[in-house]
DNA sequence: CCTATAGTTTTATCGTTGTCAAACATTGCG
DNA sequence: CGCAATGTTTGACAACGATAAAACTATAGG
């Protein structure tokens, strides 16, 4: 049960978390992962309708901007949104981005 | 003094909004606009460092996706940011990628 | 009318990005 | 051990984007 690497909370910059956020399939995943909390790679792969490969670029582009979390049990790789990490560095951004997503802020 | 083509209010898509802030020098150019209200475009790139043309890349890449409004009068033409536009389509939106990018909210 | 001003468009270059396919790594299981 | 499951990495390719230079457009002013 690792977790894998990623930028402290101080090092996330708004212009890497506006970018990662502004492609479609990384919305959708953020959506997603507001909606039910925690998702694994594969659950979030199977509703892209892109490669798994392409898909795991997408990941690690919302990982390394500092949006999502990842960490691994097993052979499974779990997802979570960064909430709390965001929310201090930007406040309200998430969720106006959730809000505006359609996404159901479920907080 | 005539207002150039720009998207319609409900034509305003989140993703195409959040690329256009994701760029350093279009955030500080709205940061700015936050700021001071209006600009023009040479007022603008004087403190872009960069050449005219990139600069007016970013204008009109700014005004594609529906984040500001530039209108002409005589030779000059002025820039202000699409607020309540983007805050029927957005709400919170611009407030809070103002306020993480530092700037004065100035509402 | 001629020129200067303010910006845009065009052209070219170069790095980045999204995509898939295929190979690879790691983990759990029989 | 050997095999299947779960992702990641690498390689290739096409599309996009940021940049600058130069040509162009439009407007104001002398």
């Amino acid at each position: 049960m690792r977790l894998l690497p990623h930028p402290a909370t101080e090092d996330i910059e708004l212009t890497e978390v506006l970018r990662a956020l502004s492609d479609p399939i990384r919305l959708e995943i953020v959506a997603r992962l507001a909606a039910v909390g925690e998702m694994t790679c594969g659950d979030a792969g199977d509703h892209l309708g892109v490669h798994k490969s392409t898909a795991s670029h997408h990941y690690r582009t919302l990982r390394e901007a500092g949006v999502v979390c990842t960490k691994q049990e097993g052979r499974l790789k779990y997802m979570s949104l960064r909430r709390d990490d965001l929310d201090v560095r930007f406040p309200g951004l998430l969720d106006s981005v959730l809000a505006a997503s359609g996404a159901l802020a479920r907080r």
